[in-house]
DNA sequence: AATCTCCATCAATAAATTTTGATGTGTTGG
DNA sequence: CCAACACATCAAAATTTATTGATGGAGATT
Protein backbone atom coordinates (compact mmCIF):
# COMPACT_ATOMS: atom_id res chain seq x y z
CA UNK A 1 0.00 0.00 0.00
CA UNK A 2 1.95 2.58 1.16
CA UNK A 3 4.08 4.81 -2.03
CA UNK A 4 7.06 5.68 -2.20
CA UNK A 5 7.38 8.89 -4.65
CA UNK A 6 9.47 11.71 -4.61
CA UNK A 7 8.01 14.39 -2.72
CA UNK A 8 8.73 17.71 -4.61
CA UNK A 9 6.85 19.52 -1.63
CA UNK A 10 9.80 19.42 0.85
CA UNK A 11 12.48 20.38 -2.08
CA UNK A 12 10.35 24.01 -1.86
CA UNK A 13 13.08 25.17 1.17
CA UNK A 14 15.76 23.02 -0.68
CA UNK A 15 18.98 24.76 -1.31
CA UNK A 16 19.93 25.59 2.01
CA UNK A 17 20.73 22.72 4.18
CA UNK A 18 22.18 19.14 3.82
CA UNK A 19 18.70 17.36 4.31
CA UNK A 20 15.49 19.14 3.85
CA UNK A 21 13.54 17.46 6.83
CA UNK A 22 16.49 18.64 9.71
CA UNK A 23 16.35 21.92 8.04
CA UNK A 24 12.27 21.65 8.22
CA UNK A 25 12.74 20.17 11.90
CA UNK A 26 15.36 22.80 13.16
CA UNK A 27 13.13 25.53 11.68
CA UNK A 28 9.80 24.35 13.27
CA UNK A 29 11.53 23.51 16.85
CA UNK A 30 12.34 27.27 16.45
CA UNK A 31 9.12 28.09 15.91
CA UNK A 32 7.84 26.01 18.74
CA UNK A 33 8.77 27.60 21.99
CA UNK A 34 5.80 30.43 23.25
CA UNK A 35 8.83 32.39 24.03
CA UNK A 36 10.50 32.67 20.44
CA UNK A 37 6.97 33.03 18.89
CA UNK A 38 6.68 35.77 21.17
CA UNK A 39 10.55 37.05 20.10
CA UNK A 40 9.53 36.88 16.15
CA UNK A 41 6.16 38.26 16.72
CA UNK A 42 7.85 41.60 18.24
CA UNK A 43 10.15 41.53 15.56
CA UNK A 44 7.64 41.79 13.35
CA UNK A 45 7.12 45.58 14.23
CA UNK A 46 11.10 46.44 13.08
CA UNK A 47 14.37 45.49 14.81
CA UNK A 48 14.71 45.12 18.08
CA UNK A 49 17.93 44.76 20.68
CA UNK A 50 17.76 42.12 23.53
CA UNK A 51 17.58 44.92 26.23
CA UNK A 52 14.02 45.55 24.48
CA UNK A 53 12.96 41.75 24.69
CA UNK A 54 14.05 41.07 27.71
CA UNK A 55 12.36 43.95 29.20
CA UNK A 56 8.99 43.68 27.25
CA UNK A 57 9.10 39.73 27.83
CA UNK A 58 10.64 40.33 31.14
CA UNK A 59 12.64 37.30 30.79
CA UNK A 60 16.50 37.07 32.17
CA UNK A 61 19.27 38.53 29.72
CA UNK A 62 20.71 35.20 29.28
CA UNK A 63 17.13 33.45 28.64
CA UNK A 64 16.63 35.52 25.89
CA UNK A 65 20.28 35.09 24.83
CA UNK A 66 19.55 31.51 24.58
CA UNK A 67 16.17 31.99 22.82
CA UNK A 68 17.36 34.53 19.84
CA UNK A 69 20.50 31.66 19.33
CA UNK A 70 18.60 29.07 18.44
CA UNK A 71 15.98 31.49 16.23
CA UNK A 72 18.93 32.26 14.64
CA UNK A 73 20.69 29.38 13.83
CA UNK A 74 17.54 28.11 12.54
CA UNK A 75 17.77 30.95 10.12
CA UNK A 76 14.54 33.10 11.35
CA UNK A 77 16.38 36.08 12.41
CA UNK A 78 19.52 37.80 11.70
CA UNK A 79 21.68 40.20 13.96
CA UNK A 80 23.63 43.34 13.42
CA UNK A 81 25.73 44.98 15.89
CA UNK A 82 25.37 48.79 16.16
CA UNK A 83 27.98 50.15 19.43
CA UNK A 84 27.15 48.03 22.15
CA UNK A 85 23.94 46.70 21.24
CA UNK A 86 23.04 43.67 19.33
CA UNK A 87 19.89 44.35 16.78
CA UNK A 88 17.83 41.13 15.41
CA UNK A 89 15.29 41.40 12.76
CA UNK A 90 13.38 38.72 10.60
CA UNK A 91 15.12 36.80 7.71
CA UNK A 92 12.24 37.73 4.96
CA UNK A 93 13.64 35.27 2.97
CA UNK A 94 13.32 32.07 5.28
CA UNK A 95 9.63 33.57 6.20
CA UNK A 96 9.02 33.62 2.16
CA UNK A 97 10.59 30.23 1.84
CA UNK A 98 8.46 29.18 4.88
CA UNK A 99 5.24 30.56 2.96
CA UNK A 100 6.06 28.93 -0.30
CA UNK A 101 6.59 25.43 1.78
CA UNK A 102 3.19 25.61 3.39
CA UNK A 103 1.43 26.68 -0.11
CA UNK A 104 2.27 23.65 -1.72
CA UNK A 105 1.61 21.24 0.71
CA UNK A 106 -1.67 22.99 1.75
CA UNK A 107 -2.41 22.46 -2.11
CA UNK A 108 -1.39 19.18 -2.54
CA UNK A 109 -3.11 18.01 0.79
CA UNK A 110 -6.11 19.68 -0.43
CA UNK A 111 -6.10 17.04 -3.79
CA UNK A 112 -5.37 14.34 -1.69
CA UNK A 113 -7.95 14.99 0.83
CA UNK A 114 -10.95 16.08 -1.66
CA UNK A 115 -12.11 12.67 -1.86
CA UNK A 116 -12.89 12.35 2.04
CA UNK A 117 -15.79 14.88 2.19
CA UNK A 118 -19.15 14.43 1.98
CA UNK B 1 12.41 51.98 22.13
CA UNK B 2 10.34 48.81 22.84
CA UNK B 3 6.85 49.45 21.66
CA UNK B 4 3.76 47.39 22.37
CA UNK B 5 1.39 47.41 19.34
CA UNK B 6 -1.49 44.76 18.24
CA UNK B 7 -0.35 41.91 16.49
CA UNK B 8 -3.14 41.28 13.31
CA UNK B 9 -0.37 38.82 12.56
CA UNK B 10 -0.96 36.27 14.94
CA UNK B 11 -4.71 36.26 14.52
CA UNK B 12 -4.90 34.64 11.62
CA UNK B 13 -4.57 31.60 13.14
CA UNK B 14 -7.40 32.37 15.48
CA UNK B 15 -10.89 30.94 16.35
CA UNK B 16 -9.67 27.52 17.51
CA UNK B 17 -7.86 27.24 20.46
CA UNK B 18 -7.90 29.51 23.55
CA UNK B 19 -4.66 31.19 22.92
CA UNK B 20 -3.14 32.01 19.46
CA UNK B 21 0.50 31.72 20.84
CA UNK B 22 0.03 28.69 22.70
CA UNK B 23 -1.80 27.20 19.29
CA UNK B 24 0.66 28.07 17.10
CA UNK B 25 3.40 26.91 19.58
CA UNK B 26 1.77 23.63 19.97
CA UNK B 27 1.27 23.13 16.30
CA UNK B 28 4.84 23.74 15.46
CA UNK B 29 6.11 21.79 18.24
CA UNK B 30 4.22 18.90 16.03
CA UNK B 31 6.34 19.75 12.67
CA UNK B 32 9.62 19.86 14.66
CA UNK B 33 10.62 16.47 14.88
CA UNK B 34 11.99 14.55 11.74
CA UNK B 35 9.66 11.47 12.14
CA UNK B 36 6.37 13.58 12.59
CA UNK B 37 7.42 15.12 9.39
CA UNK B 38 8.08 12.33 7.37
CA UNK B 39 4.87 11.38 8.60
CA UNK B 40 3.00 14.36 6.94
CA UNK B 41 5.25 13.72 4.22
CA UNK B 42 3.45 10.70 3.57
CA UNK B 43 0.32 11.51 4.21
CA UNK B 44 0.56 13.98 1.26
CA UNK B 45 -0.01 10.81 -1.09
CA UNK B 46 -3.21 10.01 0.41
CA UNK B 47 -4.52 8.58 3.60
CA UNK B 48 -2.32 6.03 5.26
CA UNK B 49 -2.51 3.10 8.53
CA UNK B 50 -0.10 3.13 11.33
CA UNK B 51 0.80 -0.23 9.48
CA UNK B 52 2.22 1.14 6.36
CA UNK B 53 3.89 4.20 8.30
CA UNK B 54 5.24 1.63 10.92
CA UNK B 55 6.85 -0.20 7.37
CA UNK B 56 8.25 2.72 5.56
CA UNK B 57 9.08 4.29 8.69
CA UNK B 58 11.00 1.26 9.64
CA UNK B 59 9.93 2.36 13.33
CA UNK B 60 8.19 0.48 16.39
CA UNK B 61 4.29 0.19 16.43
CA UNK B 62 3.58 2.41 19.96
CA UNK B 63 6.65 5.04 18.32
CA UNK B 64 4.28 5.47 15.47
CA UNK B 65 1.27 5.71 17.63
CA UNK B 66 2.71 8.21 19.59
CA UNK B 67 3.54 10.59 16.71
CA UNK B 68 -0.13 10.24 15.33
CA UNK B 69 -0.98 11.29 18.76
CA UNK B 70 0.95 14.26 18.45
CA UNK B 71 -0.31 15.29 15.26
CA UNK B 72 -3.74 14.77 15.64
CA UNK B 73 -3.76 16.76 18.68
CA UNK B 74 -1.82 19.55 16.92
CA UNK B 75 -4.98 19.26 14.31
CA UNK B 76 -2.71 18.62 11.62
CA UNK B 77 -4.18 15.20 11.28
CA UNK B 78 -7.38 13.13 11.30
CA UNK B 79 -8.46 9.92 11.52
CA UNK B 80 -11.04 7.59 10.27
CA UNK B 81 -11.55 3.83 11.79
CA UNK B 82 -12.20 1.05 8.91
CA UNK B 83 -12.53 -2.46 10.30
CA UNK B 84 -9.54 -2.86 12.37
CA UNK B 85 -7.36 -0.13 10.50
CA UNK B 86 -7.67 3.60 11.54
CA UNK B 87 -6.37 5.77 8.75
CA UNK B 88 -4.87 9.20 8.78
CA UNK B 89 -5.01 11.97 6.95
CA UNK B 90 -3.54 15.55 6.38
CA UNK B 91 -6.18 18.38 7.85
CA UNK B 92 -6.00 20.66 5.00
CA UNK B 93 -7.93 23.34 6.79
CA UNK B 94 -5.48 23.59 8.98
CA UNK B 95 -2.73 24.01 6.41
CA UNK B 96 -4.36 26.50 4.68
CA UNK B 97 -4.35 28.65 7.49
CA UNK B 98 -0.72 27.67 8.26
CA UNK B 99 -0.66 28.99 4.89
CA UNK B 100 -1.82 32.31 5.24
CA UNK B 101 -0.35 32.68 8.47
CA UNK B 102 2.84 32.74 6.84
CA UNK B 103 1.38 34.93 4.18
CA UNK B 104 0.86 37.58 6.39
CA UNK B 105 3.82 37.04 8.39
CA UNK B 106 6.27 37.49 5.48
CA UNK B 107 4.96 40.40 4.10
CA UNK B 108 4.82 42.10 7.14
CA UNK B 109 8.58 41.06 7.77
CA UNK B 110 9.26 41.82 4.32
CA UNK B 111 7.97 45.59 4.95
CA UNK B 112 9.55 45.98 8.03
CA UNK B 113 13.24 44.35 6.84
CA UNK B 114 12.91 46.50 3.70
CA UNK B 115 14.66 49.35 5.00
CA UNK B 116 18.32 47.42 5.88
CA UNK B 117 19.20 46.73 2.27
CA UNK B 118 21.78 47.60 0.68
C1' DA C 1 42.66 53.02 32.93
C1' DA C 2 38.57 52.19 35.48
C1' DT C 3 33.99 51.29 35.05
C1' DC C 4 29.59 50.68 33.18
C1' DT C 5 26.37 48.69 29.75
C1' DC C 6 24.91 45.12 26.60
C1' DC C 7 25.34 40.75 25.39
C1' DA C 8 27.21 35.75 24.79
C1' DT C 9 28.54 31.65 26.95
C1' DC C 10 29.03 28.23 30.39
C1' DA C 11 27.91 24.67 33.96
C1' DA C 12 24.44 22.94 36.71
C1' DT C 13 19.87 22.05 37.38
C1' DA C 14 15.17 21.49 36.10
C1' DA C 15 11.70 20.20 32.98
C1' DA C 16 9.85 18.34 28.90
C1' DT C 17 10.02 15.08 25.16
C1' DT C 18 11.00 10.65 22.99
C1' DT C 19 11.84 5.78 22.92
C1' DT C 20 11.13 1.20 24.45
C1' DG C 21 8.82 -2.90 25.85
C1' DA C 22 4.75 -4.59 27.97
C1' DT C 23 -0.10 -4.68 28.36
C1' DG C 24 -4.89 -3.60 27.05
C1' DT C 25 -8.85 -2.72 23.72
C1' DG C 26 -11.49 -3.47 19.79
C1' DT C 27 -12.02 -6.04 15.39
C1' DT C 28 -11.83 -9.85 12.16
C1' DG C 29 -11.83 -14.58 10.88
C1' DG C 30 -11.64 -19.44 11.94
C1' DC D 1 -15.08 -18.86 21.80
C1' DC D 2 -10.36 -18.40 20.51
C1' DA D 3 -6.52 -16.69 18.07
C1' DA D 4 -4.53 -13.24 15.27
C1' DC D 5 -4.22 -8.59 13.96
C1' DA D 6 -4.15 -3.33 14.20
C1' DC D 7 -3.71 0.00 17.22
C1' DA D 8 -3.66 2.72 21.76
C1' DT D 9 -1.84 3.33 26.20
C1' DC D 10 1.20 2.96 30.00
C1' DA D 11 5.43 3.17 32.99
C1' DA D 12 10.27 3.37 33.00
C1' DA D 13 14.45 4.79 30.87
C1' DA D 14 16.88 7.65 27.69
C1' DT D 15 17.43 11.84 25.41
C1' DT D 16 16.70 16.60 24.51
C1' DT D 17 15.55 21.18 25.75
C1' DA D 18 14.98 25.19 28.80
C1' DT D 19 16.10 27.96 32.89
C1' DT D 20 19.13 29.89 36.20
C1' DG D 21 23.04 32.24 38.04
C1' DA D 22 27.80 33.20 37.30
C1' DT D 23 31.56 34.69 34.37
C1' DG D 24 33.71 37.01 30.52
C1' DG D 25 34.22 39.97 26.43
C1' DA D 26 33.45 44.00 23.57
C1' DG D 27 32.33 48.65 23.29
C1' DA D 28 31.17 53.18 25.45
C1' DT D 29 31.75 56.75 29.09
C1' DT D 30 34.16 59.05 32.59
Amino acid sequence: MGVSVALPTLSALRGAAPKDVNRLATVFHALSDVTRIRIVEMLLTGEQCVCDLTETLDAAQSRLSFHMKVLKEAGLITDRREGRWVFYMLNAQLLTELESFFAVVRARAAEVTSCCKP
